[in-house]
DNA sequence: GCGGATCAC
DNA sequence: TATGGTGATCCGC
């Protein structure tokens, strides 16, 4: 660090900030605040599912996975200091209480594709990034809501889907009774979500309208609750979407001056694509948030690679891609499995063979066939892993 | 082109 | 008892 200190000269610096600024110059010029990106986020979502399912599991703390590893918690869980991605054996450590079920991926699938039906509403390209989360384009949506009359943005408690109304009445009153607190200070649904005799919500014209009603209807339909950021670009919505979490949303305006001024104190870390790894880097120069971040581009420039430092230059402006991309073919297809130390040949071939043939059949699955064939023998022992690439 | 590192989910 | 699995991208060789 120190070395490196000394290693840039002023000059260096100077030069380098004159091709940040210019750089800046022609991207504040093709600054684009014209689409209305949204980022949709289910709360909790494997456990919210199995708390839905299981009134037993809703005042207890509970999390979803095994022993070796959690993929989500609940409220009552995080209050323990349990969150996803830790080894369940930690988290009872943290709290003996708490219930741990094992992942239903069949059921979370078809939750997903509910939700998703709604997505495909307001934006029939939308981009689903998991099984609980996605990016949406309601631009055009909004330009033909304008013109929609208020019988087309209401919508019934009990009425909401289509198909028939009886079923769908008993349906709805008893996920009624079986909807999962998820969040002590959970703001509760809407108004006339809650009061027994509301029928009807009318929604209005504008984007954060629409997502209220968006959110209104996934939850109508699964009784699950989601969050939702509202922004000119998808790297903006995906910060708001965890600005109200649980069960709320943020909307930033499509202003320039609105925009840098959110940006500025938001800790790096918070933007996708920064992570664990980055964040200690930044913070070994004294960068923590976005507005220390365009205070040293010039530096940033000299001691990262061009790709790098041209990010951290779009996140210091607050840009970020304005397209939904359709989602592209794949390109690799791979099995992996950790295993404990291993120094017994056979076993070691046997795992290889056991790898193979998993590999093989699920590039059988898609008929899929693959030039080349990597094998990743990491020391020690801890990943093994085969990939097909294309 | 390859393997390691990083990242998201 | 016990710390995942899959796909993508970037970077330095």
């Amino acid at each position: 660090m120190m070395e490196q200190k000394a290693r840039i000269t002023k000059e260096q610096l100077k030069q380098a900030q004159a091709e940040v600024d210019k750089l800046t110059c022609e991207l504040e010029r093709s600054r684009e605040l014209g689409r209305v990106i949204v980022h949709v986020d289910m709360d909790a979502f494997y456990a919210a599912v199995e708390m839905r399912d299981c009134p037993e599991l809703k005042d207890k703390p509970m999390a979803v996975g095994s022993m070796s590893m959690l993929s989500t918690s609940n409220y009552h869980a995080r209050r323990f200091g349990v969150r996803a991605a830790m080894p369940g054996f930690i988290a009872k450590k943290l709290c003996p209480n708490l219930v741990i079920v094992p992942t239903n991926f069949d059921k979370y699938r078809a939750v997903s594709a509910q939700v998703r039906e709604i997505f495909s509403e307001y934006d029939p390209h939308f981009m689903p990034m998991s099984l609980d989360e996605a990016y949406l384009d309601i631009t055009e949506h909004l330009e033909q809501r304008k013109h929609w009359p208020e019988t087309m943005r209401t919508y019934h408690i009990c009425d909401a889907k289509t198909g028939n109304d009886a079923d769908r009445s008993a349906a709805e009153s008893e996920r009624d009774e079986l909807s999962p607190v998820l969040f002590e200070d959970s703001p509760s649904s809407s108004p006339s979500l809650s009061g027994a005799d509301g029928k009807a919500e009318v929604f209005g014209t504008s984007a954060e309208e629409a997502v209220r009603e968006m959110r209104f209807r996934i939850e109508q339909k699964t009784s699950l609750t989601a969050s939702a950021g509202i922004a000119p670009n998808m790297m903006l919505a995906k910060v708001c979407s965890d600005k109200n979490k649980p069960n709320g949303q943020y909307r930033i305006p499509p202003e320039r001056q609105v925009v840098m001024e959110f940006m500025k104190d938001l800790p790096v870390r918070k933007v996708s694509g920064v992570g664990k790894v980055t964040e200690k880097m930044l913070a070994a120069l004294g960068i923590v948030n976005c507005d220390q971040l365009s205070q040293q581009m010039a530096l940033l420039s000299l001691l990262f690679s061009g790709t790098s430092w041209h990010n951290f230059l779009h996140i210091s402006l607050g840009l970020g891609s304005t397209c939904i991309e359709r989602d592209s073919e794949r390109k690799s297809m791979s099995t992996e499995r950790t295993f404990g130390e291993m120094s017994d040949a056979e076993e070691q071939y046997s795992l290889c063979r056991d790898l193979c043939h998993d590999l093989a059949q699920d590039l059988q699955r898609e008929g899929l066939k693959y030039k080349s064939l990597l094998i990743n023998l990491m020391h020690p022992c801890q990943i093994n892993k085969l990939t097909f690439k294309k």
